[in-house]
RNA sequence: GACUUGGUAGCUCAGCUGGUAGAGCACAUCCCUUUUAAGGAUGGGGUCCUGGGUUCGAGCCCCAGCCAAGUCACCA
């Protein structure tokens, strides 16, 4: 007889008589997922099966008192030996090593990893060794929660460890995790499938240390910003995410529907117009950190979802506020790095006050030799095609500049630089420029080839404001998806007078993704956006047609493990040899339940729908 | 949306010209009883992403699909 099939055995049972309705209370419709379970997970069910009847609660939900972190230990008990000799401390079980009556393990708690010393005639100083030789060595799992108490010392190798006096479960883990192994700065079987660690990023938390550090680093990130403005005396709000009339960007948005209104909402790309009616309504300084919704392509520097800070500063105007994004962004740099240099992918950059400032004009010129500034729109177009740049016959002048700008600068500007100046086509929101014709006060800030932030001197002219709606309708006319909708509201609100205002927007996502040096857009948000996972078919309706069949549930399970994963294979199937089948897997896993008669597996498969 | 690459045990990955599915870690049993990715022995574990096709025979070849990554397009 083969070792694992026993084991097996006895994990059924335990399953089918004790645990089972749990499972299924849990999730009905995917029961037999919940038996379809690996091997090792077979094993941590025993081992909580055993807990239990040695009357120990893996779930206790008693609080657990730590008076201490592994950070701490490890920086302060080498500069003083008599620290530590009190401790409690609880995490997360890691590596084990186990040696017999001596143990070493590594307890994993929120701020990293300390070596545990657990001596069985110390865990159990009468003859009673069970808490040492069964529940330690034999149930307790990578993985599992524990907390421990005891005194700190340095083992023969030097490692500062905890020695173990009395530990206690917090949390039996029923699945394996990956275990990443470390030795002198190399990691061995790491645990790096992109794949896998979004879809679980808890994993990738517990077992990449590095993971946690760059989400660290965005906290402090947000954190350094908010204080920047709030000492300003701007005050954060918050604006509606489901909004009637989407605006403030050129995006495509979410739509979905609000039953009681009987209407349909969108989901913001931005908050741009709400704010500027708090302008209007009094306030000199209004910021919101912002989830935006856009309905377009997702790429590394792309997410569906993401997350802008949005600023809006009353009598004040585009000049003033480049140097608020300088100031801002040179001590959030300074904040998390202590310096304004910091590393980003083979390159450094610097944020050291003043960034290097061009008009788009100037930028063009400058990257291709061509002097844009005076030319028509057909020189324009052929100079597009004289630098190779795609362009197509519906974009006009704006279009055109904007298209060479980005082709043909953007990604060449590594160190942080103000792009200023705009053609106005491309600017619906922004203020007409002070002294140069067809253009606005607008600046974006590039860095490492990529726009951070966007801003200008807000547009408060209403009748203005109006003819450039006017004119993104005529846009959306001709087919432009993205041009912006008349929003009559928000018309009327600067209509009864806006301050001049500076307008500020910054991409947090991206501005986290140069400050924690990371290349995807994904590694600075915890869940990216994707694809939800095909399970194969329709799994719960399924096993509800197998259940509506008449087929009893320790049944649809064997069923599955046959191969009839589907209502209809089943169908197909020979009755004869499902019956023979489903006897063969029941004596080859010594279930203890009565054989199916043929007539039953033939009428089950009758009844299917 | 297009192209390229990939999907094999819980994890990291091999897998020859198409010929009985492999390793390390993890797991189990036993021995050992103070270790540093690592004591020893033995053992179990697989829907080779899914569905078709070619073939005596497919993890491998062909077609279609799913998922991911990268590049491009759109966009912040």
């Amino acid at each position: 007889m083969i070792p694992g099939i026993k084991s097996c055995k006895n994990s059924f049972n335990v399953l089918l008589n004790e645990n089972y309705s749990s499972l299924i209370s849990i999730d009905k419709n995917k029961s037999y997922m919940a038996l379809k379970i690996s091997e090792q997970e077979h094993f941590r069910r025993e081992a909580l099966r055993e807990l239990k009847e040695l009357g120990i609660n893996p779930y206790p939900a008693d609080k657990y008192d730590v008076n201490v972190t592994a950070k701490d230990i490890l920086k302060h008990f080498s500069e003083d030996k008599t620290l530590f000799q009190d401790v409690q401390i609880a995490g997360r079980l890691m590596g084990r090593r186990i040696m017999g009556s001596a143990s070493f393990t590594e307890l994993q708690d929120s701020t990293g990893r300390i070596q545990l010393y657990f001596n069985r005639d110390e865990i159990c100083p009468g003859e009673d060794k069970t808490m040492y030789n069964t529940v330690f060595k034999r149930l307790l799992d990578i993985g599992d929660i524990i907390g421990v108490k005891g005194f700190v010392f340095i083992t023969k190798m030097g490692e500062i460890t905890i020695h173990v006096k009395e530990y206690t479960i917090l949390c039996k883990s029923l699945r394996p995790l990956p275990v990443v192994k470390e030795k002198d700065g190399e990691v061995y079987d790491a645990f790096r499938d992109p794949e896998q660690r979004y879809r679980q990023r808890y994993l990738d938390l517990i077992v990449n240390p590095e993971v946690r550090q760059v989400f660290h680093q965005r906290a402090r990130m947000i954190q350094s910003m908010r204080d920047f403005l709030l000492s300003k005396d701007y005050l954060e709000v918050e604006t509606p995410v489901l909004q009637p009339i989407y605006g403030g960007a050129a995006a495509r948005p979410f739509k979905t529907y609000h039953n009681t209104l009987d209407t349909t909402l969108y989901l913001r790309i931005a908050n741009e117009l709400y704010l500027k009616r708090l302008i209007v309504g009094g306030y000199d300084g209004v910021f919101e950190f912002a989830k935006d919704f856009r309905n377009e392509g997702m790429s590394r520097f792309h997410n569906p979802e993401f997350t802008q800070m949005e600023l809006y500063v009353a009598y004040k105007d585009y000049e003033w506020m480049m140097e608020l994004v300088e100031e801002m962004i040179e001590k959030i740099t300074l904040d998390l790095h202590g310096t304004t240099q910091i590393p980003v992918g083979d390159k450094v950059i610097d944020f050291k006050r003043p960034w290097k400032r061009y008009s788009m004009y100037e930028a063009i010129e400058h990257f291709t030799g061509v002097d844009i500034s005076e030319m028509t729109e057909d020189q324009l177009r052929n100079t597009t095609k004289e630098l190779g740049v795609e362009t197509d016959k519906t974009m006009g002048r704006g279009k055109l500049i904007d298209e060479i700008f980005g082709e043909k600068c953007e990604a060449q500007l590594i160190q942080p630089t103000f792009i200023t100046d705009y053609p106005v086509e491309m600017s619906p929101l922004a203020k007409k420029h002070r002294t140069k014709p067809g253009l606005v006060e607008r600046f974006e800030a590039i860095c490492n080839g990529k726009e951070i932030c966007n801003a200008f001197s807000e547009l408060n002219d209403p009748i203005d404001q109006r003819a450039r709606f006017e004119e993104q309708i005529e846009l959306g006319r001709r087919g432009d998806p993205e041009a912006m909708i008349l929003d009559e509201d928000f018309l009327k609100a600067i209509e009864h007078g806006m301050p001049p205002t500076a307008g500020l927007g910054i991409g947090i996502d991206r501005l986290a993704m140069i400050m924690t040096n990371s290349n995807s857009i994904q590694d600075v948000l915890f869940f990216p956006q994707m694809r939800p996972e095909k399970t194969s078919g329709t799994e719960g309706n399924i096993n509800d047609e197998f259940t509506a069949a008449g087929i009893p549930e320790p049944w649809i399970t064997l069923l599955h493990q046959a191969g009839y994963s589907t209502a209809s294979t089943l169908k197909e199937a020979n009755p004869n040899k499902v019956f023979n089948q489903l006897c063969g897997l029941r004596k080859k896993q010594k279930l203890d339940i009565p054989a199916p008669k043929p007539e039953d597996v033939k009428s089950w498969i009758e009844n299917i729908g």
